[in-house]
DNA sequence: AATGAATGAGGATTCATTCAT
DNA sequence: TATGAATGAATCCTCATTCAT
């Protein structure tokens, strides 16, 4: 694998153990098994080390969302479908979904680049579904922004509470039901 | 007020904006009006005011909960009303769901006392009521515990957002829409 | 004495002695047996400490032309008292003269505030002394701006170099000499 | 030309803009255009690179100074020949001037083997002249040691200014009014 | 001979905490 | 109680130097 992914991996690892603010770029070097210096071969400073694990989880979603949106289906069967791979990718690296929980949920001002277009372009995306949805009358009236930027937060959360609390066992149910939870909460109700 | 109270609300409003660990102790200090010196005769040090923030909401939440509890309604209820006082508290202190939301969310390890007691604690009751709902087959089967904790954060999240996206003329609206996406997401459904 | 100056005294010893560069500022806190932190409290950066150097010899040049100014002599004996008050503050403080023969010597671009200023200030104060004294046909047809620099630096590489080789018993007599010199280069020759 | 010479040149242009202790190893290399690694193959460090410029300076100048000492002419004569080489040399290149003019001025301690030699080489020449010149009674009775150095200096320090101030037009002149200076300076007054 | 990716010792700076007043 | 000047451990980052290719 190349270094710079090397790095990123090791510093997922240790940011989602440690917190960004208390991990020292020593241990993230200790644990890549490189150099300090090498580090800094391949990124600008500690923060750009955060912004390279927004920005590569960021790209995955993107291109699974353009390519959800090509294809021909309900508007509430692709959020679902995102949904599900929103869970899924938290599911299987749990490490980056609690960095992606921990380090995101701060104020914009300190945010990274990437870190700041992820908290706005995943919601965006399930934002406009959810318009999409409510013109054809699937959903309630609800505040569509709010809510994308609700569901989006509810998948991190839980993907790093199961971390957590060490249920990884229930997983696969939990983000079932949570997808079911979701989009009963938000389904037209008579 | 209280010079511990008054330092209590500065640090809240500075580590809001800052984040903990960008925090200084100086900065709250100034905010505050008092001496750095000052701060350590109230707090052990900079962990401790975090944790006294955890502790002061934490015990606010638990007597309400303890309040309702003596009172006879459907447990979907009192679900309900707690999880309106929950909102209406984070609505009041926009600061403060700033804070609890984003230092609330790291590995339990770096945790201070009250920072641990209030996610656990806090979702306890939320738990106890969901199970008590459930087995008078209120809502769906679903997990109880991880529903607490989801629930418990959707408020958190969700107070932060508006706070964030400085949509604070949505709040009331947004607040009841949650209420019924939850309780929307969680009943039984046929 | 005031922290400030027992820093400045320090660190002007040890620049001296080690260069600007190669001084670190734990050696100049050590020298000035203090904590490196305290250094930080009273200049902004390690640059700091260079530019309060030149600007503190810098003001006490100023004035002492200020004065003679004042007093009512031919242009060329001004010149004479100014050299000799230039020499003696070297003489007294040899330190000081190499910090300031070193350190001053450097790009434009890489000099700090007060040291662009020192070797621009100074010199201009010869420069209009020597205008005037071209004025009135006490010395030759000279570039005036050019020798103002030439002797401002003579007397700063002639303290250092007496210090360096150790030639300090020599002083008196050099720095007549020296006054001599420049006199006699400049004064009119038929 | 030789990837030495070349090396030489582009630390002398480099060092000359930022100061031997800025001028990073990498920025040599780029404008060498070879690798960093050829540079430790030519030289044995960093500071190998600066010994190497004041060695090649210095043995130009013991070469015309040799030429010069077989030739019959008057001591003042020889000194006048020598100062105006000297001085032609630094004006054909004002980024060796700087270099030699920044960096010679060190305490021994820290100079590099042919820095010391040159500075004590160099104006052991004058030195000697200046000796001679004294015993035909050409000279005043001034201490020809110390004349010899900043003699030696003032041309470096002046090469050095008319480069610093952007006055190349005003070299010619300045050089010659200069080598009138000095003789003037040193020549017997009645 | 030539290269440049990798290294890690070293140094500037910060900031939580203390303590004399 | 209240203060803030002083401290120094801790940490980011740089850059001279090496060495496998």
């Amino acid at each position: 694998m190349k270094k710079k992914e090397i790095i990123r991996l090791s510093a997922t690892k240790i940011i989602a153990k440690e917190g960004f603010c208390k991990t020292k770029v020593q241990a993230i070097a200790d644990d890549a098994e490189v150099g300090v210096g090498t580090i800094y071969l391949y990124f600008k400073n500690k923060d750009g080390i955060l912004d390279y694990i927004f920005e590569a989880q960021h790209k995955k979603m993107v291109a699974f969302s353009e390519d959800i949106e090509k294809r021909d289906m309900p508007p509430i069967e692709k959020i679902k479908k995102l949904l599900e791979f929103h869970f899924k990718e938290l599911e299987n690296d749990p490490n980056l979904a609690k960095v992606l929980a921990q380090e995101g949920s701060g104020t914009p001002k300190n945010k990274t680049k990437w870190m700041k277009y992820d908290s706005i372009g995943i919601p965006a995306i399930f934002h406009k579904m959810l318009d999409e949805s409510k013109k054809k009358e699937e959903i309630g009236n609800i505040d569509t922004e709010i809510f994308a930027a609700v569901i989006f937060f509810i998948g991190r959360e839980t993907a790093y509470l199961l971390q957590i609390k060490g249920m990884r066992d229930k997983q696969y149910n939990t983000f079932q039901e949570l997808v079911t939870f979701i989009i009963n909460g938000i389904k037209k109700h008579d």
